[in-house]
Order: C-alpha cells, then sequence, then structure tokens
DNA sequence: CGGAGTGTTGAGGTAGCTCAATGTGTGTGG
DNA sequence: CCACACACATTGAGCTACCTCAACACTCCG
C-alpha cells in the first residue's frame, strides 16, 4: 500500500506527448510546451497502491498524471475514509498540496501510473513567467473544485443507486473525453471498498446496490472493464444537465 | 430571493481597506494593493437572500466579501440542494465561475453582504500583470477546495451529530481569524433549512440532532449568535487534527 | 495446502427519512 | 387593535434505506 517504488526514467519529449494531441485538450504554443519540458524534472513509474502524496506532506511536487488513474481522500483518526475524487490522464496532480503549506489529503496511485514530476519550487516561477501557464493552472485548479462540488452533492442529496448512476456517468464521460472508451466500454480498476469509500456508503450496501443496477441491465462489469448499457438512461438517473466538455488546458 | 437590488457606492479605499489589516490575512505591497484598487470595479451591497452568483451564469464577476456571510450551492432538478460551502469576509466569491465558461453552482447572500466586484475580463489582466496576485488567487482557490474537501468528508463519513460539531469548528475558526468571536460566542445567521442542506440531512432530523447538542450542552443560541460552550469538547467529538490558520492572501 | 484479499449474500438493528400536527414570532391589511 | 398569512422551529409516529455482523465463495500466491 505504501511502498514508494519510484522508477525513474526517460519519459516522452514534451513536444512529443501524444496526451497532448488527444481533442481533449487545447493547443500550446511552442513556448509553452517548451517551458513545461524545462520544468519536468522526471518520469516517475509508480506501481498500483503507490502513495503519491501523503497526508501532511510538506514537500509535495506538482504532477501531471500520464497514464492510468489515481485518487485523493481524507481518512479521520479512526480509519474511516472518503475518496474525493478521481485522477484520469491529463489532471493535474497534487496543486493543492504544492501550494498550500501542508498536504490535508493522500493521493495515491489507482493502478499503475506514470507521472511527469514538477518541482514545488519552481511553480512560483511558472507563475512569475508563464503568467498563460498559471492562468490554466488556476484555471485545472477550478476545474477539479467543480468536480469536487458534483461529488459533495451527489453524496449530501443522491441515495445510493443515484451515486452509482452519478459516478459511472461522471468516469465514462471523462475516460470518453480521453479516447478510452471504445462501445461504451472502459477500463473500471476500482474495488467495492474504494467505491463504498468514493459513494459515502458501507461496503456491504455498496455491493448489494451495485450488483442490483447490474442485474437491472445498466452495465456488466468482466475482465476489468465496465460497460455502460444503457447511457442515456443512466443520465436520466441522475438528471444531469448535460456540460460540455470543453478542451482543457494540458500543463 | 432573487432580487438583485444592488445599490452602488463608493466603499473604502483598498489602501485604507480595515479587513486588510486583521492579522488573518498576508501583508501586500503598495504596487499591489494599488493594483487590485484599479481593478475593483463597484462596492455592491446586497440584502439577504440575493443572488450573487446564479447557476448556469456566463458572465459573473469575480468578488470579494468584504462583509456579510454567504454560500455556494448546487441544486438538482427535483429541488434538492446542496450547500457546498460557506463564504467569510475576505474570501474570493464566484473564483470558479470567473474562470470556467459558466457558473456550475450557485452564491447566494446569507446575510446582508457587500461585496468588492472585479470585471471578469481583467482577471486576465491581473494573470498577466501581476504574478504575485495570481498566485495568490491560485493558492485562494486550493483553500476552498481543501474546505469543500473536509465537507466531503464529513457528510460522506460522519454522522448527523459529528457533521453539526465539525461545521461549529469550522465556522468557529474561521470567525475566529477575522476577530468575529468573543467569548466563543459569534454571529450565526443560518437556518434549519440552510444548516440541513449544508449537512445532507433532511430538516427534521436536523432539528432533532440540534436540539440534542444544545441540551447536551455543546452550545446555546441566542439573539442570532451561537455560543460554543466547551469548543476544545466539540473539537474532539470530530477528531480534528488542528491545523494552523496561517495569514492568507486577501484580494 | 493455507492464508490473504476481494466479492456476495442473509439477517437483524438503527440512524435518518417522510408525514403531519402544533407552536411562535413577524409583518400586513382591515 | 385584531385577524390572518407566512416563514420558521419543534416534536411525535411510523417507515425504510442503509448499517453492522457474520458466513461463505473465489482467486491468487507463496
Amino acid at each position: 500500500m505504501a511502498t514508494s517504488a519510484n522508477q525513474s526514467r526517460i519519459g516522452v519529449p514534451c513536444l512529443a506527448c501524444p496526451l497532448r494531441l488527444k481533442p481533449a485538450f487545447k493547443d500550446k504554443t511552442d513556448d509553452e510546451v517548451r517551458f513545461i519540458q524545462a520544468m519536468k524534472m522526471e518520469h516517475r513509474l509508480l506501481p498500483a497502491g503507490a502513495d503519491i502524496i501523503q497526508p501532511g506532506q510538506e514537500d509535495a511536487a506538482l504532477y501531471t498524471l500520464f497514464s492510468g488513474w489515481a485518487f485523493r481522500y481524507k481518512s479521520l483518526p479512526d480509519g474511516r475514509r472518503q475518496i474525493l475524487n478521481f485522477l484520469l490522464p491529463g489532471d493535474l496532480v497534487g496543486l493543492q498540496a504544492s501550494l498550500l503549506s501542508a498536504a490535508q489529503h493522500g493521493i495515491e496511485a489507482l493502478t499503475e501510473v506514470e507521472l511527469c514530476a514538477f518541482p514545488r519550487k519552481r511553480v512560483w516561477d511558472l507563475f512569475v513567467r508563464m503568467p498563460s501557464l498559471s492562468y490554466e493552472i488556476a484555471w485545472l485548479g477550478s476545474r477539479e473544485e467543480s468536480l469536487i462540488d458534483e461529488n459533495l452533492t451527489s453524496v449530501g442529496q443522491r441515495n445510493a443507486a443515484e451515486r452509482i448512476a452519478a459516478l459511472l456517468i461522471s468516469l465514462h464521460r471523462r475516460a470518453d473525453a480521453l479516447g478510452l472508451v471504445s462501445e461504451n466500454s472502459f477500463r473500471f480498476p476500482l474495488s467495492q471498498q474504494q467505491l463504498a469509500d468514493a459513494l459515502g456508503l458501507s461496503l456491504v450496501h455498496t455491493s448489494k446496490t451495485w450488483a442490483k443496477l447490474r442485474r437491472a441491465g445498466l452495465f456488466s462489469v468482466s475482465g476489468g472493464r465496465l460497460t455502460l448499457l444503457n447511457p442515456r438512461l443512466t443520465a436520466r438517473m441522475v438528471s444531469l444537465f448535460e456540460r460540455e466538455l470543453e478542451p482543457r488546458p494540458l500543463i
């Protein structure tokens, strides 16, 4: 769970970053990309379950998630844990931790992950020298907050089935924007316990509700992949107003 | 509820801003304050219940809350509503809304409020010309996210009594940092319905749990003010690890 | 083969829900 | 001055969504 098996290696140069080509991301000028590349400290590879940022850590770096999934969480002293949000490729990892003096949360790799690491100290530098990038960092921070707002609303107002549906829809749309969905099917690496911690439900009730929705034909799971059998219906369950997924910055 | 009774008037010049003198806020250079003052569009006075930002609004300005309380919320189509967080003097209002293309939430005045309004279009300007301020805006965004993380953890993991205690402690500490607390007593303008919407509980259960904690001697209410009778005990109920409240930027 | 991690299911308890009645303070119009 | 409406708080009664405890199955791995 806590092993920090960081295996440094040379990553792809940012100018040739395959992530950057996806339509989910806004274009950057060559200047901006060169700045990002110069700022990049290392390319880290971590196994599933590794701690990316520890709660209370004071020297956390800033990362961009290059591949894999991760999640932010907060624990109470008695062991209860809330998963705050999930991180998918292209998301900033540890912005809050790198701006505030100490991390108020933990971040853990959900699958094997690749991270582009930027030294904490150079974030200030970026704000001074690259206003366009600093604006986009603030934008990405606001976008993350917006996702957490959605989760809080789910946990505070929706029942178990609605919460599951809302989470699936949200993950489906985010994965889709990254081109990770084919025929409504995408990799789904969450354990039931992690699901429960994200939904604010007990493990048992999560499992039962999950099974019920599966039997009701909402989705199917096989080989670590999840298929939404009727995305429209699922979306209607949580009465989403469909928000545009506009291209976002990639730092 | 929705009347926009904005009565423009000359506010205090930012250089002489009384809020800025409080120890809760970091010092700024004269240059920075002058920039903020030049950017300030107007000083708005709104009555309790007024909409500051409407859900979906696309041209929301950025504000600093000068006096009074407000809250951010998100509504579901069937009327359920989640209060995401409360805003106290010195907090940025509408950062998310002014960065993203449309507000994903609403913001409502809880009491009469005074707002320092900054035009949305000049936020970009600020990032270009004032790196120190843009860094601090990002910092304040992260701080707000951290508060929402705490609320999400509360709603997802704590029972009704713990949620109330956590909310009271959090508000008490924030009000205290602003010098708004005397003898553990501070203004408390929330209705039970608003309390319920913030806690993710029904109105009835909120009222019953509230009464139980009051009878148990945790706090008392009179004249719109709330007194924490045993802050230590209350804090222990939610097992907070006491975080420093370091001075924060005031834009 | 044994143990650990994960998922499923049943049984029974309770925290929190809905419905409904009542009280209380405040503003408004006659 | 009273009558009335309205918003807000309180309390009781009964229901259920979700909880905990517990047993069992499956897979992976040493």
